[in-house]
RNA sequence: GGCCCUGUCGUCUAGCGGUUAGGACACAGCCCUUUCAAGGCUGCGACACGGGUUCGAUUCCCGUCAGGGUCACCA
């Protein structure tokens, strides 16, 4: 039989970091064993539109290229893959258990019900609801709810456990006195979600269902269904939340803003606290205003997006999401999506809880950025420097052309498509913007107007004007002078460029070429 | 409160009775480079605590403590 693994999010607008985490394990688990991967749609509960609420969390998805086999807009042989589609399904399962003696009809108000509660809560006993016509024979239920339809009950066997076999956690168990009766469709006829995720893993044939701890507690009654049923039972597999980063030492937090917390789930409503004025800098940076990262809820660190709109390479994301939790081995920290496929398993699941660390991040996304051929890097490029208006789309050739060289001497330095912007703009813009603290520590530091000057007239004879060549010139030169030409390269640099910050200063004279190089030191020495 | 789950450097993790407790991120220093990255080297830094079991416990068992989850006519 053939592997089946289910993702199941809500149409909320927005994919959440954790989410895609479980959906990952679930896409790589299926994957490794040549299976399929479902999408499937949670929206029994939501007002809200939800095709536009939808396509946020198909985007991100696809944007990961996390590729689902059945489900929204791919369709499969099972659909519909919409719960809110799915409704009949649920009534009848509902009537099987029914007739079956699996479940009863139970008329309590839902007030009634709370007082039953708090007297258990004030009693300090724990509270296990059980309806009055529990005991009622299986014919007597059925008139009964025909009659006079109503909230529907699942009959909790008694005296008993339940048991969750998990691949990660082991066997779990619990007694099934602890458990109350379950209200599995409401009084209007809708189904609740614990009865009806379980009704959809039957039809959708799920073979295993990973999802995240907190779903752990709610098995022991799932399991119950499956066997009343009389389904086959799936395997398990939950896994550890993520939660929060962990303040970094010594950090300070603005009054009122409390500091994350790493033993607290990672949930978007939290995050939006971690729109920090470092990360608003570093959207502002990339030509984010307030007002638009402010009309942008999902802009913060607990969603894909945010990642998204900075640059990241989805390979990057992918691999740290992949390692947080789950380990190759001792020391495997780099992975491509392959390698992770062809490794997976949920015995190397960790088990505990981990924190988001969006420095590990950071790296594992400039790891892979190394990885990336060229071109593809400018691809990824370009749409920030069209936004800051550094350039055209499409690319005129010339522009094409010095991009090129660009990106080519950043090497390295470019982790994100959107440090692009740290770099770039000197090489595009047609005269350079000089630095006030450029060309008061550099420029006009004595006697460096004269050393431009002659090295000015150095470069002048250099022919053909390429790095090895204007290289060994100017060393040269340094040495016929009898001074070290490590100092050179700075006034070099901010006289070409404006800045005292960019790629290796001789690959940076090749990029413009002599002319435009001689050109901007005289309009440098005009600064000085 | 009941029940369930979890506890190795700040963080992610390796470990599955005998290891100088390994790697990675971050941090610090040095080298390279008079930029910034990248790279190389070095350093800092952990088995929550207390009992057992054992010749020997990070590892197995029990307890304590701490954290989390769940106890819904939310998903």
């Amino acid at each position: 039989m053939s592997i089946r693994t289910r993702f199941a999010p809500s149409p909320t607008g927005y994919l959440h970091i954790g989410g895609v985490r479980t959906a990952l394990f679930n896409w790589l688990f299926a994957r490794r064993l040549g299976g399929q991967f479902i999408l499937r749609i949670d929206d029994t509960d939501t007002e809200r539109n939800r095709s536009e609420a939808l396509q946020p969390i198909l985007d991100g998805f696809r944007w990961l290229g996390i590729q689902w086999d059945e489900g929204p807009e791919v369709g499969g042989p099972y659909g519909p893959y919409f719960q809110s589609q799915r409704l009949e399904s649920y009534k009848a399962a509902a009537m099987k258990l029914l007739e079956g003696g699996h479940a009863y009809p139970d008329y309590m108000t839902k007030e009634e019900q709370d007082a039953e509660r708090k007297a258990a809560e004030a009693a300090k006993k724990p509270y296990i609801h059980r309806g009055p016509h529990r005991e009622s024979s299986t014919a007597e239920c059925v008139r009964l709810y025909r009659e006079k339809p109503t909230t529907l009950r699942f009959k909790v066997p008694t005296r008993r456990d339940s048991i969750v076999e998990d691949l990660i956690c082991g066997q779990c168990v619990q007694k099934t006195d602890l458990i109350g009766d379950p209200v599995i469709l409401r009084a209007n006829g809708s189904p609740l979600y614990n009865f009806a995720s379980v009704i959809d893993d039957i039809a959708f044939e799920i073979t295993h269902v990973v999802r995240a701890r907190e779903h752990l507690a709610n098995t022991y009654t799932q399991v119950l269904f499956w066997e009343a049923l009389g389904a086959p039972m799936p395997k398990f597999g939950h896994i550890p939340v993520v939660n929060e980063p962990a303040p970094k030492p010594g950090a300070k937090y603005a009054p009122g803003v409390k500091p994350p917390n790493k033993n607290k789930k990672l949930s978007k409503r939290d995050m939006a606290k971690f729109v920090t004025p470092e990360i608003k800098a570093q959207l502002n940076a990339i030509g984010w205003t307030d007002e638009q990262i402010a009309a942008r809820d999902d802009l913060n660190p607990a969603t894909v997006a945010f990642y998204r709109e900075l640059g990241y390479l989805p390979e990057g994301l992918i691999n740290y999401l992949g390692r947080l939790g789950w380990s190759l081995d001792d020391k495997t920290e780099f992975m491509t999506v392959k390698d992770m496929i062809a490794n997976f398993s949920l015995e190397r699941v960790t088990d505990s809880a981990a924190s988001f660390d969006p420095e590990k991040l950071y790296w594992l996304a400039g790891e892979h950025m190394k990885q990336l051929p060229i071109e593809q890097k400018i691809v990824g490029c370009v749409p920030f420097l069209v936004k800051a208006k550094l350039v055209t789309d499409p690319l005129d050739a010339a522009t094409s052309t010095r991009l090129h060289r660009v990106v080519e001497a950043m090497g390295d330095r470019l982790k994100l498509f959107s440090d692009i912007l740290l770099y770039a703009p000197p090489f595009l813009k047609a005269d350079p913007d000089y630095h006030p603290e450029a060309v008061e520590n550099v420029l006009k530091k004595p006697g460096n107007a004269e050393l431009l000057r002659e090295v000015a007239k150095v470069l002048s004879a250099c022919e053909p004007f390429d790095t090895a060549t204007t290289e060994k010139a100017v060393i040269d030169f340094a040495n016929a002078r009898g001074i070290k030409p490590g100092p050179l390269n700075q006034p070099m640099r901010v006289a070409v460029t404006g800045v005292s910050r960019g790629p290796g200063v001789f690959e940076t004279l090749a990029i413009f070429g002599k002319d435009e190089v001689l050109r901007r030191i005289e309009l440098a020495l005009v600064q000085i």
